[in-house]
DNA sequence: TGTACATCAGTGAACGCGCGTTCACTGATGTAC
DNA sequence: TGTACATCAGTGAACGCGCGTTCACTGATGTAC
């Protein structure tokens, strides 16, 4: 482990090596302790070594670094959504059960990348990159709706699928927004966990798709 | 209009008068237009147009008048709620049914205080008004869930009621989180209004609820 | 293989900014006699 | 009813702070010949 250590600290050269991907680990670390408005781009620069005006050449400013935070990790979450779909065989209700569990496990598992995904206010809007990864995570879950729904690809969701579709992505979203304010708790007191979504909501929630009875 | 307009002015003395209250008021207007982060202390003084260090006779420090906003959120919500559950009549999936839609018409009515009510970071969490609104504001969503599911007021809930309040109480806030983050859109790319809450996902929620089928 | 030079990725000092809060103060109000 | 005085609710200047960003710079790297 010393090696390792050595390794590191002595090719600590002029040019950093890898001082984008560590930025964006720091902002990471950052609004995990902090919260999303405890972020810096000086105390994120102060973290990785590097003097303040480091970033700059890297990102185009604070707000740059935020967003290719959230895209990164819009990326991420669609990809742990569609392995969630597969997952779920051919069966639609548990494709979205399926989903609904990574939807929360993605929450609480990293809850800085999620809440800072969820704050628009402080990405830049503008960026493609952002929105196409927030809009093929938002695909996936309409795929799994379209399937269950049985709407071909081409077609608009019928009204149904549609407040399916609501129904899911809000009872998902609310639990993880409430959970990660540690504002639920059980009849005993305690933070309710993520097993109270996988066991009551989304059963609740899937109820009456016909598949979902016995699967569920 | 004008002797109204004269009488305001012309009484802007050395004493304020109800400085309090339009702190108060300036708050939840300032966090409306810029989001709950853009509110400082020092705005909020220079709109009801007195000097920065005047709202220290009225609260401890910034945190102090954000709390009181909240708490007088948390109030006004309680109320709302417990008005939407005498609505309800008998019927306990329509007092649930009207107290979700009761939450959501809160939540886009009210932005400003809705987010800052749900910002605990920003809030003092030792105040004990604060506490007490906030938790006024969940037994009356917990008082219709014992109702819904046959539970007298001193034992614990059920499993299944503890279930359906989390599903009903995530469902609805994660529409009104959503809803307020302009995320949600209808097939047509227009962003969903609060009829789809009311439309769709509650009766989705309650559908098993016996008396839910006929009267929603 | 060496060398000149452009480019890249850092430094560190400095800028102006708005913030929350403190301070000594003062004008207005209310109360005791 | 007047007056002395305590208290309340403001002022405005000042504090120190950390921030994002800019600037002229410099060390390291890569490339053309």
């Amino acid at each position: 482990m010393d090696s390792v250590k050595i390794k590191a600290a002595s090719k600590r050269a002029y040019h950093h090596g890898d001082l984008r991907r560590e930025l964006l680990a720091a902002a990471e670390a950052i609004i995990l302790e902090r919260g999303v408005d405890g972020f810096t781009l000086r105390e994120a620069a102060r973290r990785v070594g590097v003097s303040p005006a480091a970033p700059a050449h890297h990102f185009k400013d604070a707000r740059g670094l935020l967003t290719e935070v959230a895209m990164l990790g819009f990326r991420d979450f669609g990809q742990a959504l569609e392995a969630a779909d597969r997952r779920g065989g051919e069966d639609p209700a548990r494709r979205l059960a399926e989903q609904g569990r990574a939807y929360v496990d993605f929450a609480l598992d990293c809850p800085a990348r999620f809440q800072l995904m969820f704050r628009p206010e402080k990405l830049d809007q503008e960026n493609a990159a952002l929105a196409a990864a927030a809009y093929h995570s938002y695909g996936v879950l309409e795929a799994a709706i379209r399937v269950a729904t049985g709407t071909p690809a081409g077609s608009e969701l019928s009204p149904d699928g549609h407040g399916l579709l609501l129904a899911v992505w809000s009872v998902v979203h609310g639990f993880a927004h409430l959970a990660l304010g540690g504002q639920l708790r059980d009849p005993a007191g305690e933070p309710v966990g993520r097993e109270a979504m996988i066991d009551t909501l989304l059963p609740l929630m899937l109820r009456h798709l016909p598949a979902a009875r016995t699967e569920l």
